[in-house]
DNA sequence: TGGAATAATAAGGTTAACCATAACATTTTG
DNA sequence: CAAAATGTTATGGTTAACCTTATTATTCCA
């Protein structure tokens, strides 16, 4: 059961695949880019996960995790965002800190205190963002979502959930109304990847497309 | 106000020097016996931190916090010990492993956790291994006790706080019933820093004197 | 006062996780 | 299909915080 421990590093690329799609395959440009470190960096450290056998990368097309792989990443996952559910519900803090606060907890976080800290919390299966938790036993039902920016003119869609992680793209969302539970319209898309022209409650909104990504809607 | 950040280690050798005494001077040979370090490495350590300005190193003295190492060891200390407080109400978890778990969050804590930990707590003034929790400004009074160590036979005293940090230290004196709010009676003390002999309750247990120096008691 | 214990310093080594630059391979796209 | 974009590999460099071994300095105590 428990895994030879993980370096928080590793813990991080572990989340970002998880968060990137769980049964996705991912290219490295993709995850270099969300951990903010450089190709050749996330590289390098794709080999040494693929060493510990936690994921797979194909060369040129990307990296899926493995199923120790998974198993491992829905435990991060599980840790942050039951961290991120105390933290809003219990300590009252910024819903645009979350995670970023969440995530340094998590590193930090032994087997016994998780399972303590979700009874404590009441078992609670989405976190603040709208995201599931993982169960205690591995399992993990990904939404059924997709992002924003791929949502079609004159579609009405709800926000099910946000899957930025950065302050302040959260934040920037957050002031614009954009939050689960809502529900949007689109009015328009401009062309060549411009933004997305939005109707969010009574405010219209513009949006650009990359931004809209991290809005998972209703399929 | 807001320190540079201080790395990991550099705030674990901050805590061992509260540990050990806010005030005193303290051989880097016991600060290194503490963090399980070389004393070459805690010398080299010790060097860095000096040249931050957080401690001063008196060569074949011994090394004490300037003004500035101790308010960041307090504030750390009091991460740590909010954290005791809330693994061990909140999360029910094992006195015993307090202070390891609490150490690994204490780490990953944002001031504004802290501080809206605190609050979440009512702002507990001490941990549950006895041990005052400095205040949200800096201030810290700490325990007017001193080791069980240095009792006399014959005399009976009250246990105020136990400072060992190690799990299996703590568990080994919480099964003979040492415990803060204990009263004991020195039965005997071995010569050659042989163990004392203790009633505590009902029964009668020998603790080697190096056991003895963690345990606080009434002045 | 002299030897033991303790402390300091020097020199060199290790590890994880990054970085940059450059050369080369493959895939995508216009 | 060729050029642009993306991905891979090689080489070498950095940092923090440890480690070992060895030498030298100081302090303590009998």
């Amino acid at each position: 059961m428990s895994l030879p421990q993980l370096s928080e590093s590793t813990e991080m690329y572990l989340k970002a695949m998880v968060e990137l799609g769980l049964s996705n395959v991912v290219s490295i440009g993709r995850l270099a880019e969300r951990l903010n470190v450089t190709p050749v960096s996330a590289n390098e450290m794709v080999r040494r996960l693929g060493d510990q056998g936690l994921l797979t990368h194909t060369p040129y097309k990307g990296v899926s995790l493995t199923d120790r792989g998974r198993e491992a990443a829905c435990d991060v996952v599980r840790r942050q965002r039951l961290w991120e559910v105390f933290l809003y519900e219990h300590l009252h803090i910024e819903w645009a800190k979350l995670y970023e606060l969440a995530c340094s907890l998590e590193h930090a976080t032994a087997p016994e205190v998780t399972e303590a800290l979700a009874a404590f919390l009441g078992d609670p299966k989405f976190c603040p963002r709208g995201n599931p938790i993982p169960a205690a036993d591995g399992s993990f039902q990904p939404l059924d979502g997709r992002p924003l920016s791929t949502a079609s003119v004159g579609e009405t869609v709800e926000v099910l959930a946000i899957n930025a992680t950065t302050t302040d793209v959260l934040k920037y969302l957050q002031e614009r109304g954009i939050l689960p539970g809502q529900t949007i319209r689109v009015l328009e898309a401009a062309p060549l990847q411009g933004p997305l022209t939005l109707k969010v409650g009574e405010k219209e909104v513009a949006l650009g497309l990359s931004l809209a990504e991290f809005v998972i809607v209703k399929k």
